[in-house]
Parts: C-alpha cells; sequence; structure tokens
DNA sequence: CTAAGTAAGTTGGACAGTACAACTAAGTGT
DNA sequence: ACACTTAGTTGTACTGTCCAACTTACTTAG
C-alpha cells in the first residue's frame, strides 16, 4: 500500500513509527512487453536479442522487448510499455493490455527484480513497417521453435498465450490484429489461428452479426470465388462477451 | 525485460552498450492486498488506519493493506503478498489472485512509485479471528459509505469489485467466500451478493450440480423450514466457465 | 460455351441451457 | 388444522450453438 515506513520497520512496522526514510534496498523495475501479430497464417511474437556488454546477464540471448523503468521520461507504467513499443516496432497505439507482474529475488542474477507485463496486439500491416534492427518475428506454433528465452520471458510468453486464447473465446480481441477492412471469413481464420481450431461457420457469423462490434461497408472484396462482403471494426469495440464458448465443426 | 543498461543509455540502450552500472533512481516497488469477504449479507473489504509519523503521506488515512516489499524476507511478490494477509489477517491459504499493478510518478508524494496488487477471498469465519489492531471490515454499499483512501488506493478497489464481479458471472470464485459445508440457496445468496442483484433460482441449481465443482455430503441442514442439502467444494475447484450469464428473476 | 470446382453466404432441424412460473415437500408458529 | 416459509422440482417458451445441406457468384479447364 505504498504507505509503510519500509522493509526495515519488520514487526515494528506500525502506525507511528518514527523512521521515515526511504534507505533500503528497492528491486529493479522493469516493463516488458508480449508483441502479438499474425503473419503468413501463424501467430508470431516479437523477440529482440539481448547484448553480450560486461555484466549483462542472459548475453545474447533472446528476450520480450522492454526495459527497465525510466523515472525520468515514463510518467507511469502504461506510458513506459507504449514508449518500449514504439521504439522496437513503431507502433504507436495498438491494442495494450496489463498482463501482470512477475517479481522473485532470483529471476534476475543482478538482484530482487519485479517486471510489469504487458501484451500488445498489432495488426499484420504494422508488423514491419519500423521494425527495429534487433528485434525478429517469431512464430508460436505447437512444436516451439522459439529460442531459448532469457529470465523468466518464456513464463510470461506462456501467460500471454493462454490470456489471449482465453480472452477470444468470448471477446473481439482478434479483431485489432485485423487491417481496416475485412471479410467475415478473415476474421474468421484470425480467430482460428489464435485459438489453433477450428470454428464452425453459421455460429461463427450469427455471433459475430449480432455482437453489434462489426459494420458492413459498402464494399465487397473481389476475389478468385464469390465476392465477399467487407466489414470494419466499430469505433466503441469494446470486447463482447458471446453466450458460448465456439466448437469445431469437425 | 530487465536486460537493458537502464534509463541512463536513452538512444544508445543497444547491444554491447558498455555501461553496465545499476546506479540510476528505481521506482518504489510496494505490494497491496484487497481482501473481501462477505458478512452480514454484505460484501466487506478490508482497510488499515495509516500512520502518522515523519514523512508520512496521508496520515490517519485507510488505505489497503500492503506495503513496501522486502527484499530480504520476501521471495517473491506472491509470498509478499500472502505474509501482508497473513500479518493482518492470520489466514494463510486463502484464494490469492494477482489483480494488476499502478505506477507512476505521482501516485505517491515520495517519488515514482509502482504497487503490486493482489485481490483475496477469504470465509466470514476467519474474518475476525485473528484481525490487526489497526485493521477494520468496511461494506461495499451502492451508496459507498468507505472512508477516502490514500494513494490511488480507491481506483484499485474500484478495479477489484470489477475483476471479482466479471469472473464471478461464469466462474466458481464465490465459493471461496463460503464455509466447508453450505447449502444451494446459502451459495446462491453469496453470488447474489457478490454481483448485486438477484438470480434465477433453478437455472443457478442446474448451473451449479452440471458444473461438476461441488458435491453433496451425506447431510442436512436443519432449519426453521425444509431441510436443505449439504454441499462442499470439489477437490481441484478450478474456475468453471458457464454457458450463459445470469440474469435475474425480476 | 459449358462443366466442374471453390469459397461466400443462407437455411432448417436437432439440441442444450436459460427464463419464468407453477408446483410439491418439509419444516415452523398460532 | 391452518397459514407461512423456504427447499427443491417440473414444464413450457425461447435463445443460440451444432451440423449438414443448400444457393450464389466467380474462376478455370476442356
Amino acid at each position: 500500500m505504498a504507505g509503510r515506513q519500509g522493509p526495515g520497520g519488520g514487526a515494528g512496522d506500525r502506525p507511528g513509527a518514527k523512521r521515515a526514510g526511504l534507505d533500503f534496498p528497492r528491486p529493479l523495475t522493469t516493463v516488458d512487453i508480449v508483441i502479438f501479430t499474425i503473419r503468413l497464417e501463424a501467430l508470431h511474437v516479437l523477440l529482440v536479442r539481448r547484448g553480450h556488454g560486461e555484466g549483462e546477464p542472459f548475453p545474447d540471448a533472446f528476450a520480450l522487448p522492454g526495459g527497465f523503468v525510466d523515472v525520468a521520461r515514463d510518467a507511469d507504467l502504461a506510458a513506459c510499455a507504449r514508449r518500449k513499443l514504439a521504439e522496437k516496432t513503431g507502433v504507436v497505439s495498438p491494442y495494450l493490455e496489463q498482463l501482470g507482474s512477475w517479481g522473485s529475488a532470483t529471476r534476475d542474477p543482478r538482484g530482487w527484480s519485479a517486471t510489469h507485463a504487458y501484451f500488445a496486439l498489432i495488426p499484420a500491416s504494422a508488423a514491419d513497417a519500423a521494425l527495429a534492427a534487433d528485434a525478429q518475428w517469431f512464430p508460436l506454433q505447437d512444436d516451439n521453435v522459439k529460442p531459448k528465452l532469457a529470465f523468466d520471458h518464456a513464463e510470461i510468453l506462456q501467460a500471454a498465450v493462454q490470456r489471449l486464447r482465453n480472452k477470444v473465446e468470448y471477446t473481439s480481441l482478434p479483431a485489432y490484429l485485423m487491417p481496416e477492412e475485412f471479410t467475415l471469413p478473415e476474421l474468421q481464420r484470425t480467430y482460428e489461428v489464435v485459438l489453433d481450431r477450428l470454428l464452425e461457420k453459421s455460429a461463427f457469423r450469427t455471433r459475430m452479426l449480432s455482437a453489434d462490434l462489426i459494420e458492413p461497408i459498402a464494399k465487397m472484396r473481389k476475389g478468385p470465388n464469390r465476392p465477399a462482403q467487407l466489414y470494419r471494426l466499430k469505433k466503441k469495440a469494446a470486447p463482447v462477451y458471446f453466450a458460448r464458448t465456439f466448437n469445431a465443426p469437425e
């Protein structure tokens, strides 16, 4: 509650204690971001290669983008996350949600550290536009061909995937992975990629159209087959809770 | 990602940078807990009165239980939360879930600070057993008669209530507010108190019994009226997702 | 020019679970 | 004996998914 006297107080850590000092050891504070996009019909995550300077733990390993909070530049945690996301991808207004925090004495060899993890969704069109030199997209297949991650970032990544999948079951989150205009089958394929399973066509349509979160625009997408109606996200695309979970057709 | 050189690095914050020092300002790091219970058919939250020592912000105000992370005593954030919860309530193994983190330059007048917030559910029977002297239960009525809270704790509390209500819609969380043995109507009343609205009786029963998370025991509860079947939580009472949201009968 | 192929989108019946109201069951107090 | 209360059940209506079969529009092969 940010109001006690500090750990040194111990059992005497009570109102009216005399010590008001703040001269006790503080954990390292960082912010990490799990950035997802969809490329080539697969969910991808952005990782950065670490440096190998003196004192750098996990030299040359891959890690989630992030770093120390800069008390001079970052007004708050979300601003810090947005800054780091912009530095790596150039994206300035993605879907950004707090994922949780991980803190322990052992997760960073340099000392007690706590990280505030965020996760972001960006459309494929923005995924490569302004990528930093040390950043790279990795697919999240079932057989993980991802590199070993520094710190506890594998755990954080796994939590992010799980959060994403859970929310996709009953919200409109995948719409943030879509371009401006998209067809319903394209949206369905995005849901399927994120959930990693097939969905039933007519139930998906009924659901999406009755959920009042996308709206048709006066255009069709021409293709090799029958043209498809184009849709876009409604302005206030708040997460929508669906009545049931999806099931696969086969 | 806890691996960069520190805020001082700035634009030169790249792999291979030479500075490996950690001598930059670190935010204050705290853990706060929102502890809920049900007393007298109402949802209650535990608050503690702050001290008024020198340098203490928000003297004598109420705040969520919590305080600075003690890097010497706390192995990780959850352990820190459990310790603070035990100090205030004596409860050692409640339902404990991470709520999120709040960090900014301004939330604590002593400097840039970040708090890791948890929320806990404890049964009424444990709520008063070993309460700390400076702690007190407050009801969460519609017309909030709660005191003004220190820091941004009002915001954290509101987020906790919202999280609780959201999860209650589709999980078995309220079971953690119940004693060992309870009847179905008692469980329904707990759901109603948490959700702050009435539920439909037969749908509630169908749902709970088909969800495979409670089991009947070979006992009945005698009362002024017809006796009621007693149930208890099944061991692995993982959150259960329900097919639909509840509706009120009138 | 026609036929086969493909993907978009619709339709209709089976089914599951909630909404709601009316009912039965078992205890209490007068 | 009677009214009253709460536990628990039953039955009909309705909503939305599941699933398969269908129509529509366009492409390509022959």
